[in-house]
DNA sequence: GATGAATGAGAGTTCATTCAT
DNA sequence: CATGAATGAACTCTCATTCAT
């Protein structure tokens, strides 16, 4: 919804009858539908509404609802892994690095929270589409090569005293961001907890402490 | 359709109890059908057919669509909440009882699954339907209490030098264990992630490790 | 189009919540449809509405619109060989047997011209359909039965002297009175034939002493 | 597809007959794509990509569907009776004569079943085409000129005791022709009757001999 | 208390046709 | 001469819901 305008903006602009750019229009209008209302919500008369194309042609380019949604969660995949290429973890200490991939995990979750819809949405329908996208391995994370840079230093630094596996790392640090983005509103509703930036950023902080702390534990993976 | 023979048996011995059997194969069987697809992925027909009653009986008792839903996503914070019950933290140090608390939930989501998934549409809904149950905060989790118990104690006993508050705690356990099982699909494809019960136990362990050694730092929540 | 007003009626008579009667309602609609119009041609709307029914009832009864046309294609070959069973050809003389088994099938045909665009429209579909109605062979014509047993006695009584097989006096006979009636049309348009029932009942006698003539041919099938 | 090819290359010596080629291949395609699958059935995309060629043109050249089908109508009974002319019968006997026009016409309606479908086609749409066709008295069977010799041959030697008229003799012979072969599939799920070349010639065999007998017996038409 | 029969409204999808180059 | 891009209208089919008993 909130991406809408930009999306019809971009079209308006570069004029009707480019292919390219309707086949975009139509993804981006899908990824916000589909994360907004789930597969079985999602109406393509919206989608294509939304992408200020007809439906024939929505059908043309991507098949049908279901090739669309695949579309889209794919795409999904894309845009978050673009966004991760953001962070640079280099200049930092190991600790801070550590700490600066938890905020910046939960800063991405927080202002992308269709990202979780959308791996909610796939997730309950058992993971049917995501086994179906080619190189699903090739949208892996990109933070879990960069962490892994981090743990080793680290370890030579003599700072994490626990030989830990970056993807049980990892784990550690997306449980812990996802949950309150992607429970927000019962949360607010059945404990009162806020999901307000202020109150994210502090569950952050939590985890952060958890997360070092762990890693300075003396202590092996089996 | 393996329930509709119990529910009509159960039916069968007419009596007092009847209409109260009758209400309760529905909302089974609709905690069933929207956990396992959603709401808009349910189906009134699939629901009715399951419970073994028709579906003019299912709007009698529950009004449409919307209220069943809202029935059964109360029901599902009602048996988890009873599930909850089971523990018995009281015996253990405050060590222990953060551990077996942290390895029940982990159980606990594991093996209902089916919780997660209510959850998550609800929050794919935004809470609509939650905030319109009336007595949502007593369905709060039973598990804040028991762990504020737990907290007290090992603060008092000097095992835990840090003063965090029960929901902060809880926070941090739940978002531990919800994750892999919430994304047990996607994981699987894209991380290769095991999510079967020993690999989920293990990052459960972690997560204790984690939880535990937070608490025992020195720090307070401003 | 013309029996729209007989199915129409009887629902009326017979009031709604009938589900025999509703089924037959829309079994007969159907009739008329596809062998108006073919069945791609043929609108699942027009049938319901034809009926008297809405679209989800016919949609409940019959699965989906081919599986409707495969009970339509049914009930056709039904209604002509209930038809077929009127005629009574003991009491004639083999050479009249015959001449009223011609002038019978011609008037079958001639009045009831749905019959062949069923079947004309079958065959384009490659006979997908008929191959797959279970009790195909019971829908032979009864015509045959009868036609075996006057060539039995026309033999006998040495007035015909070919021994032909039941079948294939059945095909030159069915040959000579489809066409005509199944391309009246083009007939008219392009030979200015006159479809008119004179004109085919004339050339339907010209079938009958063509069949008769053969049939007192001395000659053999090999 | 086979035909995009050659019809491309031919197309590609750009010159004068371009248009003229692009035109022919459109309507050998669309006679082609409406003999399969009737007028419904049809579908202006697949006559477009048979022919090797952009929908655009094919409407610049042929208006809409139902003019494109006129045309195609038209080159059906162009392409049928230039193949009538291949048969001479002048050098036979009158009685040799009629059945050779017999086979030749079962053999032709055998080995180009499109042109008995579009008939159908054509009659299921009430002749509303053919009679749009302007000079739809020229397409008249070129055999009926044939058989108006061979008859007068017939009645002058004495071998042909009946003054028939040629339209009828032709309507004997087109009916016990058409039948079998435009329903072959029913024919053979319905009755078993194998449909098969020796089988066709078989029937032809007999419908010879009854129209030749028929020929040979005395009487007039009235 | 319970249900078989029935439907209005809307879902995804297709198709003949046209626009703009 | 030719076409890639685009669509309004209509199609088959589904779904939450109600009627009549």
């Amino acid at each position: 919804m909130a991406r809408s305008g930009k999306a019809t903006a971009t079209r308006a602009r570069r004029g009707v009858r480019d292919a390219e750019a309707s086949r975009a229009a139509i993804l981006q209008a899908a990824l916000d539908e589909f994360s907004s209302v789930g597969y079985d919500g999602a109406r393509v008369d919206r989608i294509a509404a939304q992408a200020g194309l007809s439906k024939p042609l929505l059908y043309d380019y991507f098949g049908d609802k279901d090739e669309l949604y695949k579309a889209a969660l794919r795409e999904a995949y894309v845009q978050i892994r673009a966004g991760e290429e953001q962070l640079a973890l280099e200049a930092l200490s190991p600790e801070d690095a550590v700490a600066a991939l938890v905020m910046f995990t939960m800063t991405h979750f927080r202002t992308r929270p269709w990202f979780i819809t959308m791996l909610n949405t796939e997730n309950l329908r058992q993971g049917s589409s995501v086994s179906a996208i080619g190189d699903r391995r090739e949208i892996q994370s990109k933070l879990l090569v960069k962490l892994s840079d981090v743990l080793e230093r680290g370890w030579d630094d003599g700072v994490f005293l626990r030989r830990a596996k970056p993807l049980e790392v990892y784990m550690l640090i997306a449980s812990l961001c996802y949950f309150p983005v992607s429970n927000r509103f019962t949360l607010t509703e059945v404990f009162g907890f806020d999901t307000g930036e202020e109150s994210l950023n502090a569950h952050a902080r939590r985890a952060t402490e958890a997360v070092v702390g762990w890693l300075k534990q003396k202590g092996d993976t089996p």
